[in-house]
DNA sequence: TAAAATTAGAGACTAAAGTTCCTTAAAAAT
DNA sequence: ATTTTTAAGGAACTTTAGTCTCTAATTTTA
């Protein structure tokens, strides 16, 4: 009995007072491992012992806090977008409806070429395609940053009069969002480029919010 | 060895001559058992084993078709879609393009309170909420009667003079299935009532495709 | 009508999600 | 400081999707 029962370690702290980590801690870290699981596969190619592996803890700790692999990996990808939402929400306001939703198309853009933020609706076919709907739309869709934000768009152009929200539907905010996945998953393509953003916008979306702009707004036709 | 080895048989034939069935026979056979699965539990709770044991096939048999639980799935509701296609695309032409969709609409309606055809985008939640959201968009969504019924819409209310094509974006023709589709998935309700449905066409997508009815259409506001 | 090629049927096998139970470390309570 | 409670670690176990191989029925070809 020379060595320990298990000699739980990760890549810093070698050998001995290994630290049992607990509660929130031991949650953060197994978030940011999962991220980075699935910023290297894709989901299906993720099993859960891989996830708690990776994460230096064991499979009971998963389920003890989250429900299912869906769970987990959606959970991981949250703490992504939180911080996502804090930085695009700094930024907006350019004046127009259609100056903060193409700041807001740019933004997304960016963001799905740098590679890190793979998430989201960025690569969703490549890196979530295995999630079901139900899981989807339960625990990501709905809680959707991107229908918030063009929420605060609109809020913002009625202000300034610039669009009219009397006759405007709720489900209208969403549809950038569902637009877009529909892109992500109509194509083969790995990633989604910016003239393909820029398109959406413009031929898509925009035309569809112009009866809702006050007369004298957008009406260039 | 006074039995013979297998003597499989369904419900009605009895003891011999039990004609094993090959082929397109057997399929057919196997999506219409698989079909009254589905009207009958949620995707989850059926497994691999009780299809092939409810069409008295075996498992193989079914891998050898069919690349997955949701290929066979969505491949059995797939033989409703088409007689649905089929049904639907008889009557339109009401005159003008509200009327079609309003028209159009009204047969879901139909369709989601009659209850046998608990499918296509109704009870989604319910019965398809474990598919995973590539292989809905891939095998399912992508060959969507409802957009196709849509657009045929459009091309008759173009020929009228009714609508202005000529900045159109294609992807406009799948907004009624998205916006359906996050209803669906949006509620816990069982099943969408009429008047959900309603909302739906006169609020969201009615109005968003005010800006290519043409003059003197629809302007009512 | 016999031989050859297909395809159905039966069942064992693998992998991975999710469960359960037990042991052990660490924190909280006494 | 010792006991009690809580939560982590470890590992066996269950279920089900999906694979594989072999046998037997049916059709096709000669």
């Amino acid at each position: 009995m020379a060595n320990s029962p298990h000699d739980q370690q990760g890549s810093s702290n070698a050998s001995t007072t290994q630290h049992r980590r607990r509660g929130k801690e031991l949650e953060a870290d197994i978030l940011a491992s999962t991220l980075n699981l699935i910023e290297q596969t894709k989901y299906e190619a993720i099993t859960m012992d891989m996830i708690a592996k990776h994460a230096h803890t064991n499979k009971s700790v998963l389920y003890r806090r989250w429900d299912s692999k869906a769970d987990i990996v959606l959970a991981a990808l949250r703490t992504q977008t939180t911080g996502l939402a804090a930085k695009m929400s700094q930024a907006p306001d350019t004046g127009s409806l259609e100056g903060d939703l193409r700041d807001l198309f740019d933004r997304i853009g960016t963001l799905l070429t740098s590679m890190h933020y793979a998430n989201i609706i960025g690569l969703m076919r490549e890196r979530l395609g295995g999630i079901s709907m139900r899981d989807y739309f339960d625990k990501f869709a709905r809680k959707n940053y991107l229908s918030q934000m063009v929420r605060t768009f609109f809020e913002h152009a009625s202000e300034r009069g610039e669009v009219d929200l009397t006759h405007f539907d709720e489900a209208l905010y969403d549809l950038p969002a569902l637009v877009l996945m529909d892109a992500f998953y109509a194509t083969d393509d790995t990633t989604i480029d910016r003239s393909r953003l820029d398109h959406i916008l413009s031929d898509v979306l925009m035309p569809v919010y112009r009866p809702f702009l006050t007369a004298g707004n957008g009406e260039t036709k």
